[in-house]
DNA sequence: AAAGGTAGCAACCGCGGGGCG
DNA sequence: CCGCCCCGCGGTTGCTACCTT
């Protein structure tokens, strides 16, 4: 079958293609992502299954919109740290990079256009005596450092703006005192109807660098099919597809003969 | 109802860092 | 010490769904 394509597949992923990379990673880890792979059978760059595992197929992942909490972290953690994503997303479990970036650029965007157009609006009536920033920096960069914390453009309304300098020291220590888990608690009291704590334990600097082995996560959506399922004992798991069950095993085998490995 | 515009998200690309032979 | 390989990060692009006119 696959007479090794000389092309490697681009572009997006089928419910195979998940479905097989999910049981590789299962029984490899996944950390030899150029070995998976190949062994793998998926005509794909270790690159690209790492990155799909990593932003889509993580069992710990937290799918929807994002929290009035997380938006007020994420914020905090960007006037902070800058455009280090992947950091500020070890500080949101369940959030990755991607989902960070993509969020801020789309999200924090908007916020600053409305806040330019506002600011323009009422330059023109009546000069604000805070436009500092109104010298003509569209950026949401140029917004973003506020590092006196207090110019937050996320002006919800119901937020209540928290000097960054003293957040950040809590969120330094965020690992095991307050914080963190209060306020994941709290993300996950309005928002989780349906997952049970997947931050439990999850948390840390390394953050959900989750050394993968027997993926017990409890419920977790793949889009609108449900992809896994806990057995009885409650820590195994089988994929499923439109209701078909799959076994990894034979996943694997599959892809190991198609593979000649 | 159709067309155009915009937002949101998934995925790719290039680069740098670290580990290993 | 050097070169190679792999991994991870940040930036960017492209596609799709939704909204507005």
């Amino acid at each position: 079958m696959k007479t090794v394509q000389e092309e490697t597949r681009k572009g997006p992923w089928t419910e195979q293609e998940d479905l097989q990379l999910v049981c590789f990673v299962g029984l490899f880890g996944d950390r030899r992502w150029d070995f998976i792979a190949k062994v793998s059978g998926l005509n794909r760059t270790g690159k690209s299954c790492r990155l799909r595992w990593v932003n889509y197929l993580h069992p710990d992942l937290k799918r929807g919109k994002m929290t009035p909490q997380e938006e007020r972290l994420v914020l905090e953690l960007h006037s902070k740290w800058g455009n280090r994503w992947s950091r500020i997303a070890r500080k949101l479990p369940g959030r990755t990079d991607n989902e960070i970036k993509n969020y801020w650029r789309t999200h924090m965007r908007k916020k600053a256009q409305e806040r330019k157009r506002a600011m323009s609006a009422s330059s023109s009536s009546s000069s604000s005596s805070n436009s500092s920033s109104a010298s003509g920096n569209p950026t949401v960069e140029s917004i973003q450092s506020t590092e006196t914390g207090e110019e937050s453009f996320y002006d919800t309304g119901g937020i209540t703006t928290v000097s960054t300098e003293q957040k950040s020291e809590e969120l330094e220590k965020g690992e095991e005192g307050y914080s963190m888990d209060d306020i994941w608690k709290e993300i996950a009291l309005s928002e989780d109807k349906n997952m049970t704590s997947v931050y439990d334990g999850c948390y840390s600097e390394e953050g959900c660098n989750f050394s993968c082995p027997p993926m017990a996560s409890p419920s977790w959506g793949y889009s609108s099919n449900a992809l896994w399922h806990m057995d009885d004992e409650g820590n195994k798991l089988f994929p499923f597809v439109n209701d078909q069950l799959f076994s990894c095993y034979d996943i694997v085998r599959e892809s190991l003969l198609t593979a000649e490995l």
